[in-house]
RNA sequence: GCGCGGUUAGCUCAGUUGGUAGAGCAAUCCGUUUACACCGGAAAGGUCGGGGGUUCAAGUCCCUCACCGCGCACCA
């Protein structure tokens, strides 16, 4: 008998996402229990609590939210979720990343094609107020697309890379590495955005493979060795040429000067031996343009050569005649070679693959020049640190297993990162970010928090790389460098959850920060997540149309399902697929979910039932509780998409196939005792079930929980039940 | 060039300390008896990339080769 009367009306129709989820996100924000403080104060927490805490990585606010956050967003959860129920002190601070660069090149980009104006055609104040509007609005957006996909994070405590308590952080901080003399600015060769026009860091670029000319030629009849090369527009501002000290050809050479003129400009070139040549390499002769190359400028610093600035920011010449002056790099080069031609100086040209470096942001081509720049000097010792260089300090953590990468094949990755790196250039040409705090007047710098006293001061035009203040996240969020209660109570932080590709960027930076400044590590374990792919294993991208926003998901199919689909079979660090049919299949689970309460509910008449229950019983109870401590052992060991296929299979194939198919049987012709203690069973389980797939599938486990019968002593809101495994 | 992954059922991927292979999706057959067709049942499908080694025992450890992907560097 199925009393259809006594089911909530709801259950009787398939279970509905769309309608449940906003209603659900809603009640979970009122009751404020996001909020670990208000968890202690209603007394789900215990005030001496053992803290967890996590840190959004913030997202840029340049637009909208992908797959890859929604993985983000559902991995962390699931682990928030989890500890809360534990009975953990349970923080998860949201915030967003104004992503200097990022966000700039947008709002130019969309200038220019509306009202056909560069950012100097407004002006510093009037560009960035336009820049303001876009990442306020970008923030919003990014912000319900978080709560779409149920993130449980304390929106009280939310953060923004360049509100007034990060900027004070970033200014803090800026100021003591300076003083501990650690940021220094010098003029060196930097990766120039000829585009963006700015300065990026190394691993901004991106290198494209193409296809180049290599051209080998003299520079002169009378100039005895020829070179190659690929740019020879850069070769007006050689002033040597490298050989291998051991190389035959080219030993009785070794020291000499020779002044020639080089399509109209006057070049004097020294003869310099160099072990960093390769003889094999072209000619075995590197000719050397210090100011337009990075190794060259190595072995110009080496051997004392002067340095011949060439090219403009706007990457055109500087030098020469009408034939290449203010010229183009690209249109000097055709200059210059036929030129070479015209005078038979050139003996060669074969077509080689060359890897062009670009900007990531702009696309435009780095065209390498010396700027005076600020950086941060990875490989000087800090006294208050043990003479430990950041570089070591980077590593130790890691090295220690103070802080453990998963998976931790990436510790290779990571250390070998560390050992290529260079010091660090902050300083970036563009208005959008954290202006650098320093003043100068005539001779005299002033850096501080703020400007000094008196008349003629003048801030520096740049502002801070975008990293420079992502790396002080996990303490900056916490209002750092305030000494406050959130600060002693939640940091280190527990777990950093971002994908592999910004291991560099980011992770390092934290680490590098954080032991620097606190002497201590920013986090215990980060967790790495792969790339989302599409079904045919793209990236997804706006140009093949393959991406898939996660709130079409969430409306067309839930954002459990949604959450579930990116969490099983997705192991750390590996590249998952993500596909329609994927998503579809953990909706008609939440369905399937919906429907097991359906059976129950009809088969309890809608009452909380404790019976004593039947030996065989007991055995389903025993044999459940193994598989939750299981589940549990999982969800600690971070294996995440093992929890919840597991989950997934208890729930479909052995509640629902097997137990409810045999209490068909049972309450058809079973003893009382036997159905009452059937009707126990299958009421422990599906509550069982639904605390421990709460953490995956947020919302129709709380749907469910508020729609079934309970004893009295269980809490009303699934989110703050406690785990049942311990 | 240096380094890191991957190669397991048609597809996507699991396989935690070595004990003769698992899931989802798809495909096949049967079933609509009141939780659910967003369903149930049944069967099918893999010499775990090739080769070699260690071991009583290897997808799992070691060596080697091949192919795919990625990172870093070089890019005169």
């Amino acid at each position: 008998m199925q009393p259809k009367e006594n089911i909530p009306e709801k259950l009787l129709k398939p279970y509905d996402p769309t309608e449940t989820e906003p209603r659900l996100y809603t009640l979970w924000e009122k009751s404020c229990l996001f909020n670990p403080d208000i968890c202690i104060e209603k007394g789900f927490t215990l005030p001496n609590a053992k803290p967890f805490t996590i840190m959004m990585p913030p997202p840029n606010v340049t637009g909208v939210l992908h797959m890859g956050h929604a993985t983000m967003i559902t991995l962390e959860d699931i682990m928030i979720r989890y500890h809360r129920m534990k009975g953990d002190r349970t923080l998860w601070l949201p915030g967003t990343d104004h992503a200097a660069i990022a966000t700039q090149s947008k709002v130019e980009k969309e200038l220019t094609k509306t009202e056909g104006k560069s950012r100097h055609d407004l002006g510093r104040e009037a560009f960035l107020e336009k820049v303001r509007n876009f990442a306020q609005e970008s923030h919003d957006t990014i912000v319900r697309q978080v709560k779409t996909m149920g993130a449980s994070c304390d929106w009280s405590r939310e953060a923004f890379t360049l509100d007034e308590t990060r900027t004070g952080a970033v200014l803090t901080m800026f100021k003591k590495m300076y003083e501990d003399g650690l940021i220094y600015r010098g003029t060196r060769v930097v990766n120039w955005d000829p585009k963006g026009q700015t300065t990026i860091a190394d691993d901004e670029i991106v290198y494209e493979e193409r296809m180049a000319k290599l051209y080998t030629f003299k520079y002169a009849h009378d100039f005895p060795i020829s070179i190659s090369t690929t740019r020879p527009e850069t070769k007006v501002g050689d002033t040597a040429v490298a050989v291998h000290p051991d190389d035959p050809r080219y030993k009785e050479y070794i020291g000499k000067t020779y002044d020639i003129e080089f399509c109209g400009v006057p070049l004097h070139i020294t003869i310099v031996a160099d072990e960093s040549v390769e003889q094999e390499f072209g000619t075995g002769a590197l000719g050397v343009t210090p100011a337009h190359s990075m190794i060259d400028e190595q072995i110009a610093k080496k051997h004392n050569l002067p340095t011949i600035p060439v090219i403009n920011e706007y990457a055109k010449m500087t030098v020469g005649d009408e034939r290449i002056l203010n010229k183009k790099t690209t249109v000097a080069r055709e200059a210059i070679v036929a030129w070479l031609r015209e005078e038979g100086l050139l003996e060669k040209e074969e077509e080689v693959k060359q890897n062009v470096a670009t900007a990531e942001r702009t696309g435009g081509i780095i065209e390498p020049l010396p700027k005076l720049q600020w950086f941060i000097n990875v490989t000087k010792p800090i006294p208050a640190r043990g003479n430990k260089t950041l570089k070591e300090i980077m590593r130790g953590p890691i090295e220690n297993g103070a802080i453990k990468i998963i998976p931790d094949y990436f510790n290779k990755t990571y250390f070998h990162w560390i050992d290529n790196l260079r010091d660090w250039c902050i300083s970036r040409q563009i208005w959008y970010g954290h202006r650098i705090p320093v003043w100068y007047k005539d001779q005299e710098i002033y850096v501080g928090i703020t400007a000094p006293e008196g008349e003629g001061w003048v801030q520096d035009e740049d502002t801070l790389d975008t990293w420079f203040s992502s790396s002080l996240w996990t303490f900056s969020t916490l209002g750092w460098p305030e000494k406050t209660e959130d600060f002693a109570i939640y940091h280190p932080t527990d777990v950093l959850e971002t994908g592999y590709e910004i291991l560099f960027f980011w992770v390092a930076r934290m680490i590098l920060m954080t032991g620097y400044a606190l002497d201590t590590i920013p986090f215990h374990t980060v967790y790495l997540h792969g790339t989302v792919r599409d079904g045919q294993g793209r990236k997804m991208s706006k140009s093949l149309g393959n991406g898939i926003d996660p709130l079409d998901v969430a409306r067309e199919y839930g954002a459990d399902a949604g959450r579930m689909a990116l969490v099983v079979g997705t192991a750390p660090g590996t590249d998952s697929k993500i596909s329609y049919d994927k998503i579809k299949a953990y909706k008609h689970f939440a369905n399937k979910l919906w429907n097991i309460t359906r059976f129950i509910l009809g088969s309890t008449n809608n009452e909380h039932i404790e019976a004593p229950l039947l030996p065989s019983d007991i055995e389903q109870l025993t044999k459940y509780n193994e598989i939750a401590k299981d589940i549990t052992k999982d969800i600690e060991d971070y294996r995440f998409y093992m929890a919840s296929e597991k989950l997934y299979h208890y729930v479909w194939h052995e509640l629902a196939d097997i137990l409810l198919e045999e209490s068909k049987e049972i309450f058809l012709s079973g003893t009382p005792e036997a159905q009452n203690s059937r009707k126990t069973l299958l009421q422990t389980l599906l509550k069982q079930s639904l605390v421990m797939l709460h953490p995956f599938m947020p919302f129709v486990t709380e749907e469910i929980w508020s729609l079934i019968p309970h004893a009295e002593k269980e809490t009303t809101l699934l989110m703050v039940t406690p785990w049942p495994v311990h």
